[in-house]
RNA sequence: GACCCCUUCGUCUAGUGGUUAGGACACCGGCCUUUCACGCCGGCGACACGGGUUCGAGUCCCGUAGGGGUCGCCA
């Protein structure tokens, strides 16, 4: 079937959602930006609408190529990728889109025209080398898809003054007018923002009228407050995308701990990856009561997604976060790892707890060996040495059998043997299953790793 | 000072007039287990308060309190 002219194409069209996210380079991700990016993306990927990243950077003090690139690689980094924006942390430099430039910076003719039209049509004027837009004098309604309608009045200070600067004495544009004008001009149909900016939206929708257009539609979302209900600033914990970052977090737990901030999949869902995020977010859902952002509910869902990434994404975070796998083979690294992910619950713990499998000497634990090298155990040890040396296969289950058949000949109980196995192969209490790491150490090292721990046994009954 | 938003376990939340108020994180027990985790079982723990409306209110209305936001030649 084909369908001809324009009428039928406008008609029958539904309207194409178009979103954006509009941080200011001011040299971080705040946790809350992120998220508010995180709703506009799943919005438009639910909706197939398009995602635009433009860069507020009218503040030229702060606006450097490096802050420009935290935001970024911030959200490169969480897997929120734009459809329309920036190219690079140039602002004159290439960019993806046809609704450009994507940073406020290079704007400024755009912004000169449509101050010159309110002005031609006596909605705005000079005061004192400002100019001011003519505001209303009555209250707003605001339709809101999260909040619903709020007729917003004007305060007291407003009712003295309802006019507002919207270009400051030295030429620049304030926010409220830029912020509009760039939706305007670049299409936006859903304002997808923190609830801070509920009630400046009064001001918003009188310029969107001022300048013949209909405002897009508004869906204010909750803060993201600390964990005692304060405002979240940069220095609290967590607060900062790049902290996350720096730790080597999985960015999908990230995402997906942000997702349930404000949003709710309505039934017990916890764990989700992305797709099913884009699959069921939508605005509907989305709450209107602020939420505290709990790092350890973060922490332990980085630890769900951690243990069931695949392996060479598991290894690409280790060796993110400096791990040193000296001059170990490819198979050997990756038996070794399978031990530990399941064990590990940030990638930053994995260096210490994965060490005893690169190292040549292995660093004994004083207190732990003191009690698995004790001389009661030497018997035995000195025995399951000599089983290992002869078993047949080096896998797990044999050397589990052996072992246990051992300890019930010798009638001791199965710790009297595991430890010091255990405090031999690695030093330390803590680590993965025995029998694996064995296994993938290898007979060789077990058993000169047993016979430098049998030293240590003879040298202290000597001593 | 004015205006706006919000209020269910400590935290994130489910709940759209009739529920023993559910789940997740955290916490505390137990089981499993060579350690540590995982897993499983169990426990602790909430409708901010006061009035209405109703046979019946966490759910609707009003008020109070508390929290958050905004009112800038910051964004």
């Amino acid at each position: 079937m084909c369908c001809f002219g324009e009428t039928r194409w406008l008609s029958s069209a539904p309207m194409s959602v178009r979103v954006r996210f509009a941080p200011s380079p001011t040299g971080h991700l705040h946790i809350g930006g992120a998220r508010t990016a995180l709703f506009n993306w799943l919005y438009a990927r639910h909706t197939g609408g398009q995602f635009v990243l433009r860069i507020e950077d009218t503040d030229e003090e702060r606006n450097t190529p490096e802050a420009i690139n935290v935001i970024l690689e911030g959200l490169r980094w969480l897997g929120l990728d734009w459809d329309e924006g920036p190219a690079g942390n140039d602002p004159a430099g290439e960019s993806k889109g046809d609704r450009g430039p994507y940073f406020q910076s290079q704007r400024g003719e755009i912004y000169a025209r449509h101050v010159e039209a309110l002005k031609e049509k006596g909605l705005a004027y000079e005061h004192e080398g400002a100019i001011r837009f003519r505001m209303q004098r009555e209250a707003i309604t605001i339709p809101d898809l999260v909040c619903g309608e709020v007729v917003r009045e004007l305060t007291d200070r407003e009712q003295e003054q309802p006019d507002f600067v919207i270009v400051r004495s030295d030429g620049k544009p304030v926010f409220h007018l830029v912020n509009v004008i760039d939706d305007l001009e670049m299409g936006i149909t859903h304002v997808i923002r923190g609830e801070d900016h509920l009630s400046n939206t009064a001001k918003h929708i009188a310029l969107f009228r001022a300048l013949d257009a209909e405002p897009p539609a508004f869906a204010h979302i909750p803060l993201i407050l600390n964990s005692d209900g304060s405002k979240m600033s940069k220095r609290d914990d967590g607060a900062s995308l790049d902290g996350w970052q720096q730790t080597h977090c999985v960015p999908e737990a990230v995402v997906n701990y942000l997702s349930l901030l404000g949003w709710s999949p309505k039934d017990d869902s916890q764990m989700m990856p992305v797709a099913e995020l884009i699959e069921r977010f939508d605005l509907p859902q989305v709450n209107r009561a602020n939420a505290r952002f709990d790092v350890e509910k973060m922490q332990w869902m980085n630890y769900e997604h951690l243990r069931y990434l695949p392996m060479d994404r598991y290894r690409q975070l280790a060796v993110e976060a400096g791990l040193d796998f000296g001059n170990a083979t490819d198979d050997y690294i990756e038996a070794a790892l399978v031990t530990c992910q399941n064990k590990v619950k940030q990638i930053g713990d994995l260096a210490e707890y994965c060490a005893f499998y690169f190292c040549d000497a292995v660093e004994v634990d004083e207190a732990m060996a003191a009690k698995a090298f004790s001389a009661e155990h030497k018997e035995g040890f000195v025995k399951l040495r000599e089983v290992f040396a002869n078993l047949e296969s080096f896998e797990p289950e044999p050397m589990e059998s052996a072992l246990k058949a051992l300890a019930e000949e010798l009638d001791v109980k199965i710790r009297a043997l595991v430890m010091p196995a255990r405090c031999a192969c690695t030093g330390v209490k803590i680590g993965p299953s025995l029998y694996d790491l064995m296994a993938v150490l290898g007979r060789e090292r077990v058993l000169t790793r047993f016979d430098e721990a049998l030293a240590r046994m003879d040298k202290s009954e000597t001593a």
